[in-house]
DNA sequence: CTGAAAGCGCTTACAG
DNA sequence: CTGAAAGCGCTTACAG
């Protein structure tokens, strides 16, 4: 009805219709459209119209084969399904990259596998295909193969690091600067204040970059604090996992008093799981998560927690990305830090 | 080092090469790497062991303008993102729909938009420039404009719906069947041994169609287990929302003991909150949640919840997509119906 | 400021 | 079975 040159569906407009239409080159469409020189004012103008009136849009493979560039990046998620099922993270990054690559016209393609190797593959076929014109690289592992592979190609990439974290140099790595190494800094000062003297931490898995960031950032800030470096045991980020990291710690002669555990749902386990355990929350064991979610908020008592902004995240990966790609050389973009949200499982006790 | 003749990243090698270095024709090469007849079996071998050679894979961009298909599908999930924040729900999707895409060779699409207009234009955009073959709807609303939107435009869709949703005929709409309908029989059948006949359900927002379907389901289960439909209170899927509901259906004179929730934060809510409610669960009042998740697990008493297999359900999705989208006419895909899952805040009570 | 032409890397009838 | 050629819808030097 309103669309009169179109015709049924199907029947797309390309800048030779509107060519024709206009009375003018193709090429000169082609500048018009591209905001580049090369056409008058009005010419413009009437090749502008003439576009909208035909409902013209650009065709990204065209587009994608004349510019060498694919007009679109990806995120190769890799995690297993089982720690995926309980993660409202990546929803919430995505959110936040969809924002900065919509400003740019380009697109998401998303991957969702189950371990880096598979993640490999994704990434190799991407590039090699020429889909993605960068990614973004998220739970780095230690000895990543996929930072190994992008490196290796080539392939313009966004990472989230810290301020130690060394990557290899050579190829196209943007990294944007997570501050976690401040993390721990309030949750200790804090744990500190409510007289609590013998801390524990359950952490994640020691693949992953992030979890080596909160050893040394632990490590530091409680040395500092009590003299000695905390103790630490290794999970799994499940909450069986967390259950089994507090009962040795529960066993051990220096029983903590407070534990902090680098996710929301080993924190979560441990609180509802208090009396199997044999401890009151916070009056025996004080409990703070390393991540916030609706787990923290909805657990009785609720559970303090550091919080960041995810969507902010996920932007400026997306931002730091978009860099390499367009080869613009920007500022590294840094995080803001974590906040300390303090809530009932570290309520105030007597000194232990 | 190993690839001998690729030299440096970037310098992709095309059919070109191929045809060059196997010394045939470009057609040759297309023919012997796309299967197709037209070349003899020693020279197809020749030119895949020399496409293997160069390390060559295909341009997408270039397949997907002279194939005239994009090679990728979309999704594109609009959802408040304080909804989505305890969403688990879509990477456990997107893990199952990538199967299928793989084996395919399709790419994924993904966007994140708070609202229904928002993904109006996301499905403009990525049809209008030809981005995708075909998108996926997820969370559909009633009159929803998405559904208007693919069937004016022609694009290949896959939705789920109920047995009785009607959907816009034409257009290219494809379907997988949610037995949403059976959902509630055995949540019914179960708190009615264990004594309840005071039931009521809290929804989620009436703007949904499986919110519809779940009230049928839950009009009809009702009605002939109990003479008359119970009560509905519509809520936001917020555990505010939740809570708000819930006092409501405690301050009515015909106060129920048993109350269904269509999601899981809600339930979680409640009985996080039982004490302010002025509640026992399971003793005054039963829980159950219309999906698992941590937070039903890690809840105490643990929730009562409807289950599924969501990695199924997003396999399904694709599967009939790709129907759609290649033109094969296939069955319509039903899904497994829920299974009910008995936790503590449905545990035995006295009749009351 | 404008137009004719070549090119991006594939696919696909059409002749031999 | 094989090759030369046109085409997909854009972009971009290069002449006028």
């Amino acid at each position: 009805m309103a669309r009169t040159t179109a015709g049924a569906a199907g029947a797309r407009p390309t800048i030779r219709d509107i060519a024709r239409v206009a009375g003018v080159s193709k090429a000169s469409v082609s500048y018009a459209l591209n905001d580049l020189p090369g056409v008058s004012a009005e010419t413009r103008a009437r090749i502008r119209a003439t576009a909208t009136e035909l409902g013209w849009r650009p065709s990204a493979a065209a587009r994608s084969l004349s510019r060498a560039r694919a007009g679109a990046v990806g995120l190769a998620v890799a995690r297993d399904l089982r720690l995926l099922e309980e993660e409202p993270y990546y929803m919430r990054f995505i959110a936040g990259m969809e924002g900065v690559l919509a400003r740019e016209g380009l697109s998401l393609l998303l991957s969702v596998v189950p371990d880096v190797d598979a993640a490999v593959e994704v990434l190799r076929d991407w590039w090699g295909e020429r889909r993605v014109d960068g990614v973004v690289l998220t739970d780095l592992r230690v000895d990543d193969p996929r930072v190994t592979l992008v490196a290796e190609l080539g392939i313009p990439c966004a990472v989230r690091i810290g301020l130690d974290d060394r990557l290899p140099t050579g190829g196209r790595l943007a990294a944007s600067l997570d501050p976690e190494r401040q993390a721990f800094d309030a949750v200790v000062e804090h744990l500190l204040a409510q007289g609590h003297r013998r801390l524990a931490r359950v952490s994640g898995p020691r693949e992953f970059l992030h979890t080596r960031r909160r050893d040394v950032a632990w490590d530091t800030v409680t040395r500092s604090a009590l003299g000695r470096a905390a103790p630490v045991v290794v999970a799994d980020y499940t909450s069986e996992g967390g259950l089994a990291a507090t009962r040795t710690l529960l066993a051990r002669p220096e029983r903590p008093t407070a534990v902090v555990f680098d996710n929301d749902v080993m924190a979560a386990a441990v609180v509802a799981e208090r009396e199997a355990l044999g401890v009151r929350v916070p009056e025996d064991l004080a409990v703070v998560a390393g991540e916030d979610s609706m787990l923290c908020r909805l657990a009785s008592p609720a559970i303090s927690c550091l919080q960041r902004d995810i969507v902010a995240d996920g932007a400026r990966s997306a931002e730091v990305l978009l860099e390499v790609v367009l080869d613009r050389v920007g500022p590294t973009r840094v995080s803001e830090a974590h906040r300390f949200v303090v809530r009932g499982t570290t309520a105030a006790r007597a000194p232990g």
